[in-house]
DNA sequence: CGTACTTTTGAATCGCATCAAATCTGGTGG
DNA sequence: CCACCAGATTTGATGCGATTCAAAAGTACG
């Protein structure tokens, strides 16, 4: 990240459950998240919440860069530290410096992939294979350390709680997956 | 997109159901749709095709430009003419044309919002709002000239073909929809 | 005309959503 | 330290809607 732009980032704190930004309000800044999660929220007419995209260690909301207003809330998952920089200075570092352009760049080519990978999940039909989906796709070593409670991954995942705590059960009692606690764990075929 | 790279560009023509590209190949080109259309598929384990993407006037598999190898099949809706640009050209291109790297970042942020839609669609629980919901998204209109059969598009919505005609079914009965051969229209309230 | 595919409708089945209730958990205040 | 509370976790029962299997009618194309 360009010097100049980092300057320009203002630290703020969030309490778990706060609001960084609403739907519909116009884009004042992107957000890095430093510390905790933050997850991408729209909701439906019958009210289920979906969860678009959870951000640790990375920027929030690089759709709305060039939108006039934010499509999904974002909500703080816990405490969280952010860097928020004012869309105006973003956009000129992106138009001045090549090599953060380049990241950025990058960095929109791994959001596109990793939505794919999560329309290609919900469009399982049964609540086990998006579980071994999820699994594949979003933790290479097969072992996944749960940064949420098991129903806010049932939002993620498209499923009510209870069947996301049903087909654990069923998997756990086939032998295919190990739970202990927030750790999801592939078991190895015996 | 500059002339250096459009020069490049090699004209192909495509067959209905022919292959531009197959899951695994490494990536050589990336192409521009420039008539006719195009679909990113993937296979689910039990063989349920997932439509990732329908390109028309686009540009097709940028999520390949960083990556080793194509995450999805490419396959002709029906005749399809394309300019096929080498990816090498393509990378360099972008690191010597501010304008066009513009351009391509924000393509790829319209990719992340369509993309994100299609997540909060699969999320609808039930046919008949999947079916608003794309219609609300893709269409500001509210009139949907469909460019594929509705079997086709059963599978873009995460729904088997007689769950979409049922669907469509009762919302013509209920008077919401008005469907004729290939255009889906909202009706209006009388 | 015949073939392949889409469109459409029917019936049976299955899995998930829904509603309900009990238990467990972590955190708060007395 | 304990009582208490809110929320997560877990299990049970029921119903609905999509899937599945099946079959008929419509349509495009050679």
């Amino acid at each position: 990240m360009p010097t100049k732009l980092r300057e320009r980032g203002e630290w703020r704190r969030f309490d778990k459950d706060a609001l960084l930004f609403s739907i519909g309000d116009c884009p004042k800044y992107i957000y890095f998240i430093v510390q905790g999660e933050v997850r991408l929220r729209r909701h439906s007419l019958e009210g289920t919440e979906m969860v678009m995209q959870r951000a640790r260690n990375t920027f929030l909301a690089e759709a709305s860069l060039e939108s006039a207003t934010y499509h999904c809330d974002a909500i703080a998952n816990e405490a969280v530290l952010a860097l928020a920089f004012p869309v105006s200075d973003f956009r000129i570092a992106l138009a001045d410096c090549p090599n953060f352009r380049t990241k950025w760049i990058s960095h929109l080519l791994r959001e596109v992939r990793r939505a794919r990978a999560q329309v290609e999940r919900q469009g399982l039909r049964n609540a086990g294979d998006r579980i071994l989906h999820y699994l594949e796709t979003e933790c290479p070593s097969g072992q996944l350390q749960l940064h949420q409670t098991k129903k806010a991954w049932a939002a993620e995942l498209g499923l009510t709680h209870e069947a996301l705590y049903r087909a654990l059960g069923n998997l756990c009692r086939q032998g295919v997956l190990r739970v202990d606690g927030s750790i999801i764990a592939k078991q190895l075929k015996t």
